[in-house]
DNA sequence: TTGTATGCGTTATCAA
DNA sequence: TTGATAACGCATACAA
């Protein structure tokens, strides 16, 4: 059942049962009474490839996760998927496995699919010196990018950040001014992201004049195990009993978050009098540990709601600006003073 | 660039070029040789559209996820994604809302949008008496579709079930040979899953011998706010309060569990001496808590992959088996004798 | 307001 | 082995 179809069951030719497609107002009430009967009839659904084909478009946006299917990811993709269907876009979906190639790949056949953009999730997409990003910058030149939480200066590419470095400076200063100086931060890895956090912890030492040392600056390797807690949890008391000494923990993601609680109850300690923890994302989870913990809440609606308009925006050939940065908010729970 | 350019370039005709494009063995090496290089030179990328088009496929599966966004739900999109690229299928994800309405209408705008199939993920998509699944039925007259561990008796509707039944009656069994009789079986909802569930722990005192108190089976309403955990847990303060004695506590979903380990410790009960408590799906949260909790291993990367088999089975025209049903796992932790 | 004719970029059939 | 040409189903410029 196509077009032809259509048209010849009605008796108009197939440019009017297209115009009645279409809402062109140019078609009398009553043929498009006809055709639309016609098609309810048959059951008509026009053909999306040949749209696709005469359109150039199909109303769809590439999303690129990367390996982590943490919450921080499944959160943006839900965010991101409902706010895109809202204003009139599809959603293709690719994970991506820990090598650089499959980064590149995934980029390579979204843009060989004909996606009309592209929504990088997270900043692990955002490579190092090592590797660097001209296969980002080569895809922009034929699809518009928008990355979420990563920052990139490449024509056609957009982006929509949380101030980590901020927040994450506040959250180490709100420990400090509540009396802890110790301050561990597990940090999840050296993505953009990660380094963001890095920095905003340190200069807050740096601002309250108190001397930071290095060792308390500590990286956990994340495999995607149940048994991750407890590995994590093993490593923070082998830190401390190799001399170790900190009083608070500031975790670069919810899920270390968990591990530095159970930490504090196996060795006895009292949160948050005798020791503080803060984690990051305000997921979910930061109610299921007892107590619960306080975390940074990235305001990740706000910042798909952001990623959608840009892209349509981009789309729709309106002017967008290149970078958009939110500000996010300390969510104080039983975990901190 | 399209086939037209790369076959003026390389002096032959547009059969040629989309032989070299297609592997077609019927051109000879020179020629591939200089079609291939022509190629690479511009940077040539076939339109996807057109070849949708003439296939009549952009082998593309439709992945539709009902409105929770919960660790089943999305371990599932990750893990039928993967298992789906490997098998040389793109996935276009879409998320529904509580109203019975956006089921139907994701349902059909993923058939407009012409994929080659439809995976619907968990039981929700299976709707009780009131509303029927004829919407189902009629979408599956055009396109296969999967259902992840919901039961639909359609043509060309294909099944892939955990045995939820077994499941419960097994941990409901492990609890009541342990010494727990007074197993609070604490429900998501009365989703087809959720009933297998139910009848599964009833069946369990049933052949224990042992009377069952229907007071034992409680709701829990889950709205996926941050405060979900204080509420269900207050819920079951409330519920002890009104004088309704359990020792234990099994669960339709890990996430109902967290709770359920918080009230014991607010109770001051001894897990597992005291209390015991069960979860369902095996999830990474179930290591979040201390002490860590028992729960069902239902099996869902495996349970994933047979999705992406059976779906590119049906489409390779291969006779495929209408239900697959696969054996859960009790996984014992702390929480449990 | 309606119809005719053409283009979109492939794949595939049939001849050569 | 290669090429000419007809589908595929829609949108649209232009003509009527």
């Amino acid at each position: 059942m196509n077009i032809y179809d259509v048209s010849e069951r009605s008796g108009v030719s197939i440019a009017t049962v297209s115009r009645v497609l279409n809402n062109n107002p140019h078609v009398s009430a009553k043929t498009r009474a006809k055709v639309l009967a016609v098609m309810e009839e048959c059951g008509y659904v026009p053909n999306a490839f040949a749209r696709g084909l005469g359109l150039n478009t199909m109303k769809t946006i590439g999303l690129l996760c990367s390996f982590n299917v943490d919450s921080y990811t499944t959160q943006a993709v839900y965010h991101l998927e409902t706010a895109l269907r809202e204003r009139g876009y599809y959603c293709q979906l690719s994970f991506t496995s820990m090598e650089y190639t499959s980064r590149i790949s995934a980029i390579e056949q979204m843009c060989s699919r004909h996606v009309d953009g592209i929504i990088l999730i997270g900043s692990t997409f955002v490579e190092d010196e090592k590797y660097g990003n001209e296969h980002i910058r080569q895809a922009a030149r034929s699809t518009p990018i928008v990355s979420l939480n990563g920052s990139l200066d490449f024509e056609n590419v957009y982006c929509v950040l949380c101030d980590d470095y901020r927040a994450s400076k506040d959250a180490t200063l709100h420990l400090l001014n509540t009396g802890f100086t110790r301050i561990l931060h597990l940090s999840h890895g050296d993505n953009q992201s990660g380094l963001r956090k890095q920095a905003g912890y340190r200069d807050a030492f740096k601002e309250k004049g108190i001397p930071f040392d290095p060792e308390l600056l500590q990286h956990a390797e994340i495999e995607n195990s149940l048994h991750k807690t407890t590995a994590i949890c093993d490593f923070l008391c082998q830190l401390r009993a190799n001399g170790l000494v900190f009083d608070a923990i500031f975790t670069s993601e919810d899920e270390l978050a968990i591990a530095a609680i159970r930490y504090a109850r196996q060795m006895n300690l009292s949160i948050p009098k005798d020791f503080s923890v803060i984690g990051y994302n305000n997921s979910t989870i930061c109610s299921y540990t007892d107590p619960e913990f306080s975390s940074i809440d990235v305001r990740l609606p706000v910042l798909c709601q952001q990623c959608a308009d840009i892209m349509t925006g981009v789309l729709e050939g309106r002017e967008m600006p290149r970078t958009t940065i939110f500000n996010a908010e300390l969510v104080l729970r039983e975990s901190t003073m």
